[in-house]
DNA sequence: CTGTTAGCGCATTCAC
DNA sequence: GTGAATGCGCTAACAG
């Protein structure tokens, strides 16, 4: 086999190979890297062209070591599989893209234990700030991290961090979104929820329940199923619900994927949607314009909530005042719902 | 607003305090921490009683400055929001959770600017190893990159440095698709495509070509639609082929996302799949078993991918030699085809 | 078994 | 403007 050899070449000479080459000191030569003060053209000339045989690339870790700042910043999101958060980090990348600062992510994968090593981990590679998409710690242990790093939440309203927490109104969406099916006719409404313990999910099943007391309406319990955001935990129970035969017209999912999973358990039973059943999810993901039929649901501008969470940490790092904005999320009509009757 | 301040905070201590702390000189609570040698059962008592006071944790940069070592695996992917990449990533992430060495993610965007880019800084940051998840480089700029880092690849397989490539048999898995549809009585079969410079699109299409050749079926060049692996632009070439009345009962799509745009531009012409129209997919993204209907499409196992990517890198770092395994595309079958007539 | 010494590669005072 | 010296925090010889 072709071997790599174990150890990586070395790269490209450093500061005192490009010095001696220049016949200059290791001073100057920092000095033109980092632009910290005036040289004289001829030593610049020298210097330039020094660094440019030796392929000279200054090193990250001895620069870092010193300066204390690695111009990175730490992301970690709950599931990178996750499509919801996989466009919240490709608009982070985006911002991040011209700026000095390089993202580096990591995955929680929605379990303490995990999400604490990626902290640790990112911390130890001293990352200047530190995002995390969605978190599974405790308010004191999120204060405890915010100690040791800048840091900045998505979905979580920490108190002590409110100016570096950005959350949705996940509660007035889900609001919206069932007073829709409300206006449409629909009395009997089921909710898909999420894990109780998922503070959106939470806040997504009260705007629903908001929106039937509202409108003065009775809760039914039993339309009030859980899943875990995953299309088959939505199949499942919605499935159940069909075999008692409990009666329903609509369906409000906790997320587009538990739409799915809806769907499908009603196309098994030979159910149409939106002819004889409503369908609303919650996030927009792209495939959702693509289901059969296309999905109505809650749009959450999960790029444009990236770039915002980045532009703020730069400006967090740049010790400039900075306020995280407010996001609408508005509900997409597109071809799942239609009035009953 | 609540200030982070402008610096981190110290990191409790250093392996300097440490030592005094403990009453006994750094080398010996170096060799505590990394276990180059045996210690007197009261120093280290000692010590790692000041460690702990202290929350003593060794400086990452300082260390791998000189071990030359950073424990981390660079990954790029060309895209994270892809549901296939992200998928290979879990897999990535899974087999290295339980050793010394840390994931980095970027993300290279299909364009080479920002893959180069982004090998660059993984590069300057001293990753161990880079894995690269697709590439849109050249053969020789990728050899080039093996030099300086060891270095795998996936879907790509470059002269030279086959035995860090792990490539699928796209071709074979695109025939057996195609094969599918021809023996259960499909003769036009419209096949959905990615980009040319695209290396899997091309391999798919040659497979799809090689299945109607082996058949003794003749080549329709109208019924072979380009792409971009997006729904959409599926769903607008298929549109544009039923608008100019071009006769197909069955479609292979080059990955699940065209499928799926595919299936909503039927959907508006009130075609039925797979009653009027069958249609095959590539990928089996977890959303595919709950489309509607489910679809049949080839599964590439994504996640095990990610984990022998992982396992050989550990392999390579290791000294030790290692071979990347091989692995099948099976087609998995659903609802989405049935025999013609 | 343990302490002393010398750097890793670079930014950063200081003098000049 | 520029060079010499100092040290970031740690590991790796080197002596004892």
């Amino acid at each position: 086999m072709v071997g790599h050899g174990k150890r990586v070449k070395k790269q490209g000479g450093t500061i005192n190979e490009v010095a001696r080459e220049a016949g200059v000191s290791i001073s100057t030569v920092s000095r033109i890297i980092n632009g910290t003060a005036f040289v004289a053209e001829d030593k610049r000339r020298a210097v330039e062209a020094a660094m440019h045989r030796l392929d000279f690339q200054p090193n990250y870790l001895a620069r870092t070591l010193i300066t204390g700042r690695s111009m990175t910043v730490g992301v970690i999101a709950e599931d990178i599989v996750s499509p919801f958060y996989a466009d919240v980090i490709r608009g982070v990348e985006h911002a991040l893209l011209d700026t000095p600062y390089q993202p580096v992510l990591n995955s929680g994968h929605w379990s303490t234990r995990h999400e604490t090593r990626a902290i640790d981990t990112l911390i130890y590679r001293k990352v200047d700030a530190l995002l995390l998409l969605g978190s599974t710690l405790t308010d004191d242990t999120l204060r405890g991290v915010a100690g040791r790093v800048p840091l900045i939440l998505f979905g979580r309203r920490v108190p002590g961090l409110e100016s570096h927490c950005l959350t949705l109104d996940q509660r007035g969406a889900a609001l919206n979104a069932t007073r829709h099916l409300i206006e449409l006719g629909h009395r009997r409404i089921v909710h898909l929820h999420g894990p109780p313990g998922q503070q959106d999910a939470q806040e997504r099943r009260e705007g629903y329940r908001d929106a039937l007391t509202g409108s003065g309406l009775p809760l039914h319990p039993e339309l009030e199923l859980q899943g875990d955001f995953l299309e088959q935990s939505a199949a499942q129970a919605l499935t159940h619900l069909l075999d008692a035969r409990v009666p329903f017209t609509a369906v409000f999912a906790g997320n587009d994927q538990m739409a799915a999973g809806a769907r499908l358990a009603l196309y098994r039973r030979g159910l149409r949607v939106p002819d004889d059943v409503s369908l609303i999810g919650f996030d927009d993901l792209p495939a959702s314009a693509f289901t059969i039929p296309p999905l109505t649901t809650v749009r959450q501008p999960t790029y444009q909530i990236g770039q915002a969470l980045a532009r703020h940490a730069l400006n967090v790092l740049a010790g400039q005042p900075s306020t995280l904005p407010d996001f609408d999320l508005p509900l997409i009509m597109r071809e799942s719902t239609r009035p009953l009757r």
